[in-house]
DNA sequence: AACTATTTATAAG
DNA sequence: TATTATAAATAGT
């Protein structure tokens, strides 16, 4: 057996906030990469739903690329005209221009509106969770350690009775384990039932911690919250 | 509490076809989430590269979208004159006015941009408390209502440790609570120190049964976008 | 609309 | 350019 002392041949896929790239040839790799990731998911979106969509950019040096079904060009004129394709004079299409770019700063301010409004309500439930946090955290205060220095008899009595009972059944459980594994190892029948409580050994307990939700998503320029 | 026993919710995402989706329900539902996608993709390509770019998508029923930085318009425009074909703008654009109004495009989409981040952040806090919440609720929930028939040796010791220092805990209080009384009764002072468990006294034990979330509310706010 | 399992995109090397 | 580990998107529920 060989003894496979490899290392990780790479770190693989690091987290990176999205923020200018200062370094230029990063920069530069990543524009290429991620302007491919782009057209192929235009592309997809294209197909997978019939949508007519164009997509322009220019690298920061100032060349431009572009994608485009069924072509940029009729997605362009579709857009400036804001019907299907009927010919225009360039007086037309300059209207046009105009007003689509007076709706678009209609539609962004709204958008921006909406955005306060959600910015607004995820505060206050954040307000709100907190609060149960800390509920939260005061009830399993009382019941673990802290306030049972200010348990009156009745509720020690109480308290008390419930630890007996679950000791019993950790109890009978740890037997049950116990002999499960010796019948087991030994290929013996379970035979005895003394009830014997484990105690003498530290263990570490695993709490299930949950994963990251994903989060929502978003869009901008204009017609992002409206459904089709 | 079942330690965790949860089958798959899901078959998790499928691959697919790239063709068209022939159920219309599902081919929106794809619509409105490779929209949001593509959106999310274009702009983090326009911040992290410094690329001005264009999205416009027609969506199967004929409502438009668009992104751009720095804005859809300005990326159109540069487009068509850099294009060689049919002229269709009169751009001579740069009056003072054009460019002022540029300016106010590009500020809104910051604040836009702006905006949908801190939603984001506030998102974030929001799933960081509730996991918070949840990991307290399992943490007092594990004492009282654990389905000790299902542990495992190494979690019962851990439990059984557990018992056994809250079990110290109510002896040492209730030896306190016991002294004081007699002490108080009897108008002597403390001397013994015995550590006694109280437990034959029946007892009527008031549960604290912690009430549940305060549900999320919203406000409303808006109108701090003056108009242009 | 929320949730995961899975596929897909991609940061580093 | 190719690879790989990991982050991110998303199909299906």
């Amino acid at each position: 057996m060989s003894l496979m002392v490899r290392r990780k041949p790479s770190m693989g896929r690091q987290k990176i906030e999205i923020k200018r790239i200062q370094n230029e040839e990063a920069r530069q790799v990543c524009f290429s990469k991620r302007r491919s990731g782009l057209f192929k998911k235009a592309s997809e979106l294209s197909i997978l739903c019939g949508a007519e969509l164009g997509v322009v950019v220019f690298s920061p040096a100032g060349k431009v690329f572009s994608f485009g079904h069924p072509s940029v060009d009729a997605v362009v004129d579709r857009f400036l005209v804001g019907t299907p394709r009927p010919r225009t004079t360039a007086t037309a299409v300059s209207t046009a221009v105009e007003s689509r770019r007076e709706a678009n700063v209609r539609e962004l301010n709204r958008q921006c509106m909406e955005l306060h409004d959600l910015v607004e309500a995820e505060k206050k439930k954040r307000d709100a969770l907190e609060k149960a946090v800390k509920k939260e955290r005061a009830g399993r205060t009382f019941l673990w350690d802290a306030d049972v220095e200010s348990l009156g008899m009745e509720e020690l009595q109480e308290f008390e009775r419930r630890l007996a009972e679950l000791r019993s059944s950790v109890a009978r459980r740890a037997d049950q384990v116990l002999q499960e594994t010796l019948a087991r190892k030994q290929q013996l029948p379970v035979i005895g039932n003394d009830v014997g409580v484990p105690g003498a050994f530290a263990v570490k307990h695993e709490v299930d911690v949950h994963p990251s939700l994903p989060s929502g998503f978003f869009g901008y320029g204009h017609g992002f919250f409206g459904s089709m």
